[in-house]
DNA sequence: CGGAGCATTGAGGCCACTCAATCCAGGTGG
DNA sequence: CCACCTGGATTGAGTGGCCTCAATGCTCCG
């Protein structure tokens, strides 16, 4: 079956977002895509694709919507850990070790391509760049989280906030999704919150703070940056924890 | 040249760690062990070993001493994003990414292994289960990084102490560096100040109060804890993230 | 028209902060 | 041996950032 034009278009933030991380070759590229659009699947939005204490043993592509990993404290306390983006993949190789230790929820409606663990150790095996990528990208990952180590730990409300929307900026523009100085931010204050370690209202509080600053405009679930600089030095935001330009 | 006894009980806590992910052959523990003493190193306490920004082009593994790694603000504000404990890789698979996104510090002098990138891939290249091993260590931290997202973001300081006490406890056990319901604790309270997001005065403050409560005895330099499911409690403290135990 | 979900605002309180002083142990030089 | 210094632990006082509780507004939708 050949993969059509339309089909390319569906795939594009993926192959985007691993081509940052390493280059992939042309057949590569095809065997990937080949098995993304095999494994096409949707989810609405404000569902569990996994949960903390699940066995996984599939790989799971996201083509477009949000998703986040959260994690929960028994008296229902929640803290989203990271966002997960178009073209991102949910837990590239969590099978190797026993169970997730988080959760992954849609945001918003999901269209996304699980491949089984067999088939995707199989694609992987076929090209080292694309192993390479995978891996990249799991390593980018984690020097997410630790730059969110340092965000909840040591930066204040509004540094802290403004710093998430930053780093939602310049991880949606390598796949496409910023359009001038906006994107859309498709997720509740309760969301925000969660990301941010604060309560609801104080990140409502803290926005129209950035908001009163002119540094951002936030309405009908799109966000739009006046400044990217201003509000970079404001957020004290360093990109290169999101390892956006290669080494070689 | 033949690894003897003594070499042997030097390079155990690798040894231990890397089993408790993965069954590794005599052979592949044979080799590790025979590359890691090829490559040992020693530094003073408080030495950067790492910086953020630096390329790297080898992995160093800890025989003894603690370390963490941590970013800095450019006003100074500092986050321990997480420790390393002997038995533990600095960083597996950071030659894959263009620089380090963190630095890495000893907290005690240190002795430690460092292994070229080359001669590391020529040894995880020859055996699949030590290869394993150490993607599922970098994999393991990924969790552990997670962990102290919450922790920074949604536990409140009493809890956050005791949860780092919990946690360091846990990861000292299967090297076998817990004496009974002690285990040495070598790092100032500034260091535990950092590493849970809180301000030394209050740090101590809190300290005192798990010692009020009769959990944890701290001092000398040595921790007790009087009650370890107790402390765990009023943690919140729930070890599956640490993938204590394995899947197969 | 009523309800649900989300954003916003007000009021009051406490947790964790900063600044600053004191204590204590270990190390060093006279 | 002691005075001194330094790094770390501890304590006191006062403040403010962020919290909780609670009410209100707004929009969408059945």
């Amino acid at each position: 079956m050949p993969v059509s034009t339309l089909d390319r278009s569906v795939t594009e933030p993926i192959i985007r977002r691993l081509n940052a991380l390493r280059t992939l070759s042309a057949q590569a590229s095809a065997s990937l895509e080949h098995a993304v659009l095999e494994g096409m699947q949707r989810a609405g939005s404000g569902e569990d694709l996994i949960s903390e204490g699940d066995p996984v043993d599939s790989v799971r592509i996201v083509l477009s919507g949000w998703l986040c990993r959260y994690k929960t404290l028994e008296d229902g306390r929640r803290q989203i850990v990271n966002f997960i983006f178009p073209g991102e993949t949910c837990d590239a190789h969590a099978f190797l070790l026993a169970v997730m230790d988080h959760s992954i929820a849609t945001l918003t409606p999901v269209v996304y391509s699980e491949i089984k663990r067999a088939r995707f150790e199989t694609l992987v095996a076929s090209d080292r760049s694309l192993a390479e990528a995978f891996w990249c990208e799991t390593l980018v990952n984690s020097a997410i989280q630790r730059e969110w180590a340092i965000n909840l730990g040591r930066r204040v409300a509004l540094e802290r906030v403004a710093h998430l929307f930053c780093e939602i900026f310049e991880r949606l523009r390598p796949v496409g999704m910023i359009d001038g100085n906006s994107c859309i931010m498709p997720v509740t204050q309760m969301d925000l919150a969660d990301a941010t370690g604060l309560s609801v209202v104080h990140l409502n509080r803290t926005v129209q703070e950035l908001r009163a600053a002119g540094l951002i405009v936030l309405r009908e679930r799109t966000l739009t940056i006046n400044d990217l600089d201003a509000l970079k030095d404001a957020a004290l935001f360093s990109p290169s924890y999101l390892q956006l330009y290669r080494r070689k």
